[in-house]
DNA sequence: GTCTATATCAAGATAGAC
DNA sequence: GTCTATCTTGATATAGAC
């Protein structure tokens, strides 16, 4: 069943951005999803194979904004607003699933590590490229700067949110809004 | 011997800021330390209570921190430098302990929680504080945002800088106080 | 493709000797 | 205070029936 492979793959997304990859078993998604864990074993072999598949969907989610985002006639201001607005939609019900996938990092099987390094450098890349037409007179080194400081930002914003059960992400999100307003 | 105590506790903080509190076990700390687990047990029955432990002593830093903050004469910039340069030991050879504590929230423990809780509240209200003297015309909520994009923007640049492999924060970093000038 | 059953291993934890 | 030994549980993983 082609469907379960996919309904595994959403569960464990949800999970991972709930307790982390290290964190989830098994035995949760297969009690989760009304199955036994041979059967996800069959599915995804090893945790490795499975935290790949997860990686690749997240990857591949990221590749198609990043597109949209390309070959858009939107207004920097609205791409700006989009990239802002997506992580507050990737946040909900959990953290970022990048941000829960860097802090597993040391653990992670290599080629998990090796798709999260492509999904954080996209990240990065994406929001340098909308820069880069606002501030058309800027130095690479200060976009660049920028760039960090908003991703960067945004991520440890979802962190703060989900311990202190405060609206942490809008807040931050209107001050990098002002910011490079003014 | 007060002196493993503490030595457990050293080597917790330091595999937690590498590994996550999920990730570590008995079984690393006494590899390392060269004794049994059993022996780990003894100074701390539970995981939870080592867990307790080395949040203890990350808030009991940061609470000497921003006492020597409060107590000293040192001007609004000196105290941003030294609360921005902070970030920056405590990520040497790891993550911030408090963002990979924060990542394994829905792990941990309760006790753990609540101490993860009061740690990343003690962060902000230090900032908070700080940014208080230099802004003195500014509204309330324009400093608690502020405040949350720096402590946020620092954790979140310590993680992609892992990942990436780039030095991140001190760029991060640059910018901040950049934005706090400008 | 999903199941039962089971193997293997590591983790958290405890009892009791020294 | 540290040890050996052991227990329990849960996690990853495999074999083979249906």
């Amino acid at each position: 069943m082609e469907n379960r492979k996919t309904q595994i793959i959403d569960l464990a997304l949800k999970l991972i951005r709930e307790k982390g990859y290290v964190a989830i078993s098994y035995d949760d998604l297969s009690k989760v999803l009304g199955v036994t864990k041979a059967s996800i074993h069959y599915h995804f072999e090893k945790k490795e194979d499975l935290g790949v598949a997860v990686t690749e969907r997240v990857l591949q989610n990221l590749q198609d904004f990043s597109s949209f985002i390309t070959n858009s006639n939107l207004t920097v201001e609205e791409k700006i607003n989009l990239f802002l607005e997506r992580q507050i939609v990737l946040s909900d019900g959990g953290i970022c699933p990048v941000s829960s996938l860097q802090s597993d990092y040391e653990s992670l099987p290599e080629q998990v590590r090796q798709k999260v390094q492509e999904i954080s450098q996209l990240e990065i890349t994406i929001i340098k490229n909308i820069l880069k037409e606002t501030i058309k007179e800027g130095r690479a080194e200060e976009i660049e700067s920028f760039a960090f400081v908003i991703v960067s930002c945004l991520k440890g914003a979802i962190q703060y949110e989900r311990v202190l059960g405060m609206p942490i992400l809008p807040q931050a999100i209107n001050e990098i809004t002002r910011l490079l307003k003014g």
